[in-house]
DNA sequence: TACTTTTGTTTGATTAATCAAACAAAAGTT
DNA sequence: AACTTTTGTTTGATTAATCAAACAAAAGTA
């Protein structure tokens, strides 16, 4: 099965798209209505790239223009745009709760793989975080736990990365953990 | 800062380029050797695609070839594709063993995300599954309490997707957790 | 050596995202 | 109403990934 590596393009929509997307539902929130310019100035992107945007995103019917060319939401956009803020909510959890990531890093890796996230990964995350949160006393002592825990990845004794290839040998300062 | 959209672009490679330098990875660990038409079998692309990107691999010095036009990854691209795999190891394991999606789920989805995860991302994952895998007591009993642990979403009691955004919401089947 | 197959490269096409610039229509201003 | 600004669209470019088809070089076979 080496065509696994091909779904990476077989996405719905692409990262551009989704954001494309997103713009318009935040747009529409803050402000009560979304344009073409708006999403541009938001996005940072011309004119012209924003009108074939979304021009393509309105015939794949996730969004819908009024007689002056305000932008809203189809069922399908709406729907959409649920799926990947709430996968992006979880990642965002995940990576500052569990990894203890800055919000920054925590948003700058959420938003890269949000819309990459099967459904069912994104259920099995909120379920994992659902516990992981909670009051459970199994929980409680699991974080406190972790949080004191440093692990010691070594050739010898690492199963979690592959045999040669570990991550710590290849950090950004070139040494091993 | 809108911008954090744009980094999806900004990776070092594309998804398509860092999966031809795995092949080359792989066939030369499999075979011992890696010729433009054997990435080109491996990953279902014609000899023409194969031939542009794996030059343009090269001339960004993660590929080298000798005289015979065989093709070995460079110090630079060993690294690269170390970094790599073994984020795509710790990820699969994380799918499987936290998450328990099953093999393919998980292969699929780490292979979507494996190239986009920051250094820092992987190293923290990687310790937490060093703790969530560990005979410590504290991970046993999360473990085993996770594992009959059932999520109840409701728009009163989740904060973890956001507000009105519910991931239950908007299942396959459309219906609520 | 001559013929055939395999391999690699080049060329011309397509699709997607983007830009800048030209153009057109709408809205705002005087 | 006349002029100016804002907005949206279209056109012509570029870059990246891909294909098919033509071409060229290398390798294998007879």
């Amino acid at each position: 099965m080496q065509e696994v590596w091909k779904k990476f393009d077989e996405t719905e929509l692409t990262h551009s798209s989704v954001h494309h997307l997103m713009a318009v539902h935040q747009l529409i929130k803050e402000n009560g209505y979304a344009r073409a310019v708006d999403v541009g100035r938001h996005l940072n992107l011309t004119r012209g790239s924003i009108s074939v945007t979304l021009n393509k995103l309105k015939s794949k019917e996730y969004l819908a223009e009024d007689q002056n060319k305000f932008y809203k939401l189809t069922e399908k956009g709406e729907q959409f745009i649920c799926s990947v803020l709430s996968k992006r909510h979880i990642l965002q959890q995940f990576f500052t709760d569990v990894l203890d990531l800055s919000e920054e890093a925590a948003e700058i890796d959420a938003c890269k793989i949000e819309h990459l996230l099967s459904h069912e990964t994104g259920e099995q995350l909120l379920t994992f975080m659902g516990y992981f949160l909670s009051e459970n006393p199994e929980a409680k002592n699991f974080r406190e736990g972790f949080h004191s825990f440093r692990y010691k990845c070594s050739k010898e004794n690492c199963t979690i990365c592959e045999n040669n290839c570990f991550y710590a040998g290849i950090g950004p300062d070139g040494e091993h953990n």
